[in-house]
DNA sequence: CTTGACGTTTAGAGCGCTACAATCTCAAAA
DNA sequence: TTTTGAGATTGTAGCGCTCTAAACGTCAAG
């Protein structure tokens, strides 16, 4: 496994390793005789560029780490997609860790990256402790996905979840809904404030009276039986808008076990446009987040303070789109009966 | 961002930078004394080693590059979890890459992974021709995990096709069905051999004439329409097996929107046990392929070329379960009586 | 006291590359 | 011819670490 070094090849074409250098890094004045000279005795011998040497003597390495919170969620795949193709259109290369879904697996992620001397850290729907991203940033640019951040060091992406669920409310009005129920995300992020933003939206569209919030989490048995929950009520919603797509596909079901036709009886909206979401099989009508602009905002934003030295944080806030699917639709004459029954 | 390095972390605790980094290390030869001197000067230096420096002066990286075909498919996130929670109990870390599901993509991973003289190198799901792979096992351990290698260099992990095949045809003729179609998955990876493995377990239950392989692919609209093909058949099949659990989740609905039932009408089984399958609202009965497991063989392999020095191939073939749910049941009586009439 | 053995510590030569300054080359200008 | 200077090439000092061999105590046995 010993492999040829610059020295070798420099050798082998008869020039210095200074040259054989120039040519690797594609430098501009070189002769078109040598580089071709070089070329060829890389070519013949097999050589290939030790980056840990490279990096070590000119001290970057172009390179960026990103720390996704969890691969099994495929919403961190298209961040990724955004990242590596900002990433190499401009010389940048991506290495990517997992978090393993906590707190020290992010960590060690981090270290590891730190360790490495990448010049970049993009931290993906990150759990860890904000002095934790601060000490990160002393020594790679840093920027966080998904969370805040009140670090100068870091700038962040965020997505704006009132104008998401802005969109959903006014969607669902416009339908003809007032009874709009909502099933929250519990602990998860971005939950509080989906949360938030259903409660000022319907009073913003005068439905305050109707606000009615059920305890859920992120997952497919959350939104089971929280939708469990919201048809015992005397007066069950006509609309259900969940704090994901999972707990969507639980409420969906959960309703069409008690017989209910989607969305005659009941329309469905969840959030994330996951992969889930476009199955037509489900086709559930949902906020999509642009994943892959999250990821090369971010990257421009890190190669802003790689390559532009800016010193200041940015905080950048994209909007959602609403995607109509099958889950929603017209609030039926029934219901509009039992409201005025209200 | 200059970073503290080991003869700052020499000076500051009166000690020779050989010392420092016997401690840094962890070797077993130093007095409590200076190890605890050592330690807290780098503490306070807040010194982290230098990975880039240790790797090139030990010719040794303890690093582990994983490519992944596609970071969209949870199938690798799994595989992932394996070979992450193998390489660290082996003192291992692992750097991923992404594959972007082509062939161009691999090869850049890859390259980036040798470039950074990883010790080993993970392909899971690899498409990148076995030249390829030949050539980057000149330069690092190599195994590959979901494909087949003729080269003594590279060792194998794989699912027993076969096996899991027969389990299904197995699990349907034991519910009494004789009618069993396949939807194929075309060049999608093991497709091949599920529809091989389809028709040997056909023929082993004496079921030859009822062999009926309709052409889809892995994605959801392939199982759709090859389900519509299906229906659309003189002798509709009882029972629907079908390459993987996306196009079965496509077939499903097509079924379904037959106004057929499932599984009293027609029984549905998938391939691969996907998140999608285990969810309530499809509870897809399916073949489950152990994914941790192959990323643990896939690391143990991998040690034993580079800790033991092995040097000859070592293919593994593992056992695939059945996970039964509720698209698939009894053949009903209708379906016995259309089958006396063919 | 030596001596030698053993555990601990250190000096210093790389690892393979980049960066910088120095040098060389050669055609155009003087 | 000599001078000039831009472009092409090279020598070499690091980058921050590990590793080998040698040096340095220290202490029990001779």
């Amino acid at each position: 496994m010993a492999q040829p070094t610059m020295q070798q090849v420099a050798e082998a074409a008869g020039v210095s390793t200074a040259l054989v250098s120039l040519v690797m890094r594609g430098a501009p004045n070189v002769s078109d005789m040598r580089r071709a000279l070089v070329l060829k005795a890389a070519e013949e011998l097999g050589y290939r560029p030790n980056v840990l040497a490279r990096n070590l003597a000119s001290r970057r390495t172009r390179t960026l780490g990103v720390v996704v919170n969890d691969l099994h969620n495929p919403f961190f795949a298209e961040i990724i997609d955004g990242i590596q193709a900002a990433a190499e259109a401009n010389g940048y290369r991506i290495l990517i860790g997992n978090g393993q879904h906590s707190r020290r697996g992010e960590s060690d992620a981090i270290e590891t990256f730190l360790q490495l001397r990448v010049d970049g850290l993009i931290l993906a729907g990150a759990v860890v402790t904000e002095d934790e991203m601060e000490r990160a940033a002393k020594s790679a640019a840093v920027v966080a996905i998904g969370r805040t951040a009140a670090s100068r060091e870091i700038d962040t992406v965020n997505c704006d979840e009132s104008v998401g669920t802005r969109l959903v409310i006014d969607h669902l009005v416009g339908l003809g809904h007032r009874r709009i129920s909502h099933i929250d995300g519990g602990s998860g992020a971005g939950a509080a404030n989906r949360r938030l933003g259903y409660e000022e939206s319907m009073r913003e569209f005068g439905l305050g009276e109707f606000i009615n919030t059920v305890r859920g989490d992120f997952s497919e048995s959350g939104g089971y039986n929280a939708a469990d929950e919201l048809l015992t009520l005397h007066q069950r919603p006509t609309a259900i808008f969940a704090a994901n797509d999972l707990s969507a596909a639980g409420a969906l079901d959960r309703v069409e076990d008690a017989g209910l036709e989607v969305p005659s009886d009941v329309a469905i909206v969840g959030y994330d446009n996951t992969g889930l979401a476009a199955m037509h099989h489900l086709s559930l009508t949902t906020i999509n987040q642009p994943r892959g602009v999250f990821g090369r905002i971010a990257t421009e934003l890190i190669l802003e303070r790689i390559d532009d030295g800016r010193t200041t944080a940015v905080h950048h806030v994209v909007a959602p789109t609403l995607v109509v699917r099958k889950t929603s639709g017209p609030a039926t004459e029934t219901s509009s009966e039992e409201e005025i029954l209200v």
